[in-house]
DNA sequence: TAATCATTCCAGAAATTACTGGAATGATCA
DNA sequence: TGATCATTCCAGTAATTTCTGGAATGATTA
């Protein structure tokens, strides 16, 4: 047996590559942007604000890892999570960060004026709801990514869509919106949108990733 | 509202906050080691092989991010994990690297030169058999740690003292070994002892942090 | 009150990582 | 087969991070 040490230091350093990956806030943003589905490098850079390059080497890191894997479809090549416990990790990190960092929780509150915008959600009686019809809840990213998963009972109106299909719902129950998770604009502006057009609507601030963990 | 870019970034970059700290491979150890209870800077130092200063640093990081907490003890002070959910994303990061990272694996074999000195626990059935006495669960920790935290039906017999005290242990039954988790060589170091003294013994991968966690 | 001692702060050197532009790859599609 | 185009590789530079030595802190203890 070699050395306690280098044996003990192989070891960490080995689980510290797990944890670089998570260390940078562009691949973050891309590992919760890969939580809504496959997507192609252009896509990524584009909803990331990078690069092309840059967001191909981020995502290069993202596989050495092997928290990612690539396919290659038409002229494009897509990249995925490898499983469901990458998402999974990318959730309890966040909701971690959320609970301990103050500066967090201040720079979420900027999302929204309004903090009673906000519906800490309690799943079961959203999910009661939801199938009764009290509630509509609904679901502003593209519309793939509602095709690849989304909350029970949600339909889909992508944001840019919103606009021109605000007859689709009704004025007369509560619209619960929501997008890709805790950082992501698209269901706070929805919920603007539908305010000021005199819908009653409340931002759910979960989005699959985080609907989908165990706990 | 300030432009979308500049307040995603600005969450990223909070989260990213919690991700750096478990992106070093010292930081990954010294929080395994705090898994097992609150411990002076240097003790952590000594047992992670690092200088007092190096740790204090790394420490310093720990606290910014609000992981861990100080108090002071006589003329020491001591360092803990804010909470349980500390231990949790340590258990949930090393387990996804054991999973994904062929390296790793390679690198665990490393540590006992049979295979077989592995179980990979099912723990009810470790449960149950520890519980009947058909096994004896044997904490191979320095005993401040077995005071702060163990298995159920452990019992505490430090390596250090493992060789005088042999004759604690019974020849008839298996004696499963562990201590801080799967990079500690405790344990390791505690079956090839036994086994040479003629006791049957395996080796059990989970310490306290990992037994407790939720999955 | 003064002495002690564990710990932290500070500044600099060495190593690593993030990002940018130009060239190369390699599969698709005509 | 040859043209196209998304993606990756390969420099080089800027920025961060890790680690080391000396000084400073600040609570304890005599």
């Amino acid at each position: 047996m070699k050395d306690a040490r280098s044996i003990k230091d192989a070891l960490y350093e080995q689980v510290a590559r797990i944890g670089k990956v998570f260390s940078s806030p562009k691949r973050l943003e891309l590992i919760e942007l890969l939580c809504q589905g496959e997507k192609s490098v252009e896509t990524l850079a584009l909803e990331a604000s990078l690069s092309v390059k840059l967001t191909s080497s981020h995502l290069c890191e993202l596989r050495l890892a092997h928290l990612v894997e690539t396919r290659r479809q038409g002229k494009n090549i897509c990249y995925r999570l490898t499983d469901k416990s990458v998402a999974d990790l990318w959730v309890q990190i966040h909701v971690l960060a959320e609970d301990r960092l103050i500066e967090l929780q201040l720079a979420l509150q900027k999302i929204v004026s309004q903090p009673d915008d906000w519906v800490n959600s309690d799943r079961d009686s959203l999910l009661k709801a939801a199938r009764k019809g009290e509630v509509v809840v609904l679901d502003v990213r593209p519309s793939e990514e509602y095709l690849n998963a989304h909350l029970p009972f949600a339909r889909s109106i992508p944001l840019e869509e919103l606009r021109q299909r605000l007859d689709e719902l009704p004025k007369d129950r509560t619209i619960v919106a929501y997008c890709r998770g805790p950082y992501c604009l698209l269901a706070a502006d929805a919920v603007l949108l539908l305010k000021q057009e005199g819908y009653s609507a409340i931002h759910l601030r979960e989005g699959v990733a985080e609907w989908a963990t165990s706990r």
